[in-house]
DNA sequence: TCTATATTTCGTATATTATAGAAATATATT
DNA sequence: AATATATTTCTATAATATACGAAATATAGA
């Protein structure tokens, strides 16, 4: 059972709930997820590692990239199907989108460069 | 998207996984799912309040008692009817299951009057 | 109306979680 | 090897959640 409360935990805040359906469009680097949120790096680290260790989500790097992606457990995949389905419409999501669509790693790193100085 | 994080939250914990499931036996009375858990009753009463305020449960009074009921929303009827497919194995939510065939509101009554002496 | 019973609210202690900034780590590029 | 970039870990702090016991409230029945 302390499986599907961790499962539940998880979903249970406003950020990991918006990553996990910015993940249902497509994997994204921690950089990019950093580029919609606008939340602290270190916050937003805080948010995967609790995912993954939920089982929502897998990582795998690619050079300095670590690309996170849904998990294939079938039950995390059912709910987000039916979640997705009912916050189609919501604002933040339709807005997450959209900037995702318009994302890539080289333009948020070159972004996060920016911001730096 | 806040109504769907507040209904996670609300699963996010052990106790109330546990009601739900007892809750999807049959509608309970306060008492009645009080001997099951064991945890004082402000606190089962605070639980009750966190998931009617979710809308996963509501509430009704019957005399003295205050009988609890799963929500009628359909995504909550989806939600439980996935997990208990799930879960129907667990010990924990087994044992709750036989407890609760052997209980009744006036069985309980009187176990909550002798622990009182 | 008085009393017993069932439940909720209040005050408070403790544990868990979310957050950020600074430092550390890992990898690619020069 | 040295440097730049991407991410994570460490540490501290603030906010939330869980828990209990005591007191308050609501209702049924004598």
């Amino acid at each position: 059972m302390v499986e599907y409360v961790n499962i539940f935990k998880a979903l249970g805040d406003e950020n990991r709930l918006r990553i996990l359906l910015m993940l249902k469009q497509r994997p994204l680097c921690v950089c990019e997820i950093h580029e919609v949120l606008n939340i602290a790096l270190s916050t937003l680290s805080a948010h995967l590692k609790l995912m993954k260790n939920a089982g929502l989500i897998t990582d795998r790097k690619e050079g300095r990239w670590v690309i996170y992606s849904l998990s294939e457990n079938p039950y995390v995949g059912e709910l987000l199907g039916t979640l997705d389905k009912r916050l189609i419409f919501d604002p933040a999501i339709e807005n997450d989108r959209a900037v995702i669509s318009q994302l890539t790693r080289e333009l948020c790193a070159a972004k996060l460069k920016e911001s730096a100085k």
